[in-house]
DNA sequence: ATATTATTAAACCATATGGTTTAATAAATG
DNA sequence: CATTTATTAAACCATATGGTTTAATAATAT
């Protein structure tokens, strides 16, 4: 485990933004191509003005970069900062994973003592039958 | 895509409860066994209630079970939830790194059509030297 | 019975969030 | 130049968040 504490700031605000459907819409969309905010936030029953503070959440979580173009401004979608988002995910389900793989071993384990159990007392049985 | 908007409230709290450094503190704490509710709050500055109002955001996520055990309450990990957000998370990070991909394989193309176009020259200017 | 321990409930506070509406800004267009 | 278009700014509102402190509750321990 890298850290917990300094690529902390980064996981807030990337969870922080993922935590919003409006915001998750926006990014699945963005995953097509670039977008000007006004298609951005076309899909959306909420103002333009709310859409585009949606949009800056995802920009401050660095998920979103802006190209202003004149007087539109484009969006596209900046995956990067997910991957600290997946490592923390992917660590930890690992690590639950684990626990339960350690549990489900152990159940194994007995099954397959007992099953041993049982063939012995099986070829014990056939010995005598022989 | 499965949907967007069905599975979304589970991703909603998932993501909420992931996006503090307390709770995340917590998860990766239980990851390596149950603990109460009081050891669970001791490494933070923070009043015991405060921490427990953050363990009941953990449980409302579907992340934490509590085993209440006459005054004092267990608490366990239930990383189920997290597959539904790495599940979004390797989706879109797929999507949005197969379009880099196709963005990196137009440019490397480009780059390899521009050097059969000099490799051509090459070739007429050394044909005309020969 | 009384005290101690583990945890939540309640009331409160400051700040953040997610919306709205009504300007303001700035660029394209007739 | 006047207007329309694309977007943000500002002011405002209700509710949520993350804390606090001071009870309340309920189970052990003395």
């Amino acid at each position: 485990m890298t850290d917990t504490q300094n690529e902390t700031p980064a996981l807030d605000s990337v969870f922080h933004a993922l935590a919003d459907p409006t915001r998750r819409a926006m990014l699945a969309r963005l995953a097509e191509g670039e977008l000007r905010i006004g298609e951005l936030a076309a899909p959306f029953a909420m103002s333009l003005a709310a859409a585009s503070k949606h949009v800056r959440v995802l920009e401050h979580a660095g998920l979103l970069e802006r190209r202003v173009a004149g007087r539109t401004h484009f969006c596209r979608i900046q995956a990067q900062p997910l991957q600290a988002a997946q490592a923390w995910l992917n660590y930890y389900s690992r690590f639950w994973r684990g626990r339960l793989d350690t549990l489900e071993a152990l159940l194994v384990a007995e099954q397959e003592a007992d099953d041993r159990a049982d063939r012995q007392t099986e070829k014990d049985a056939g010995a005598a039958h022989e």
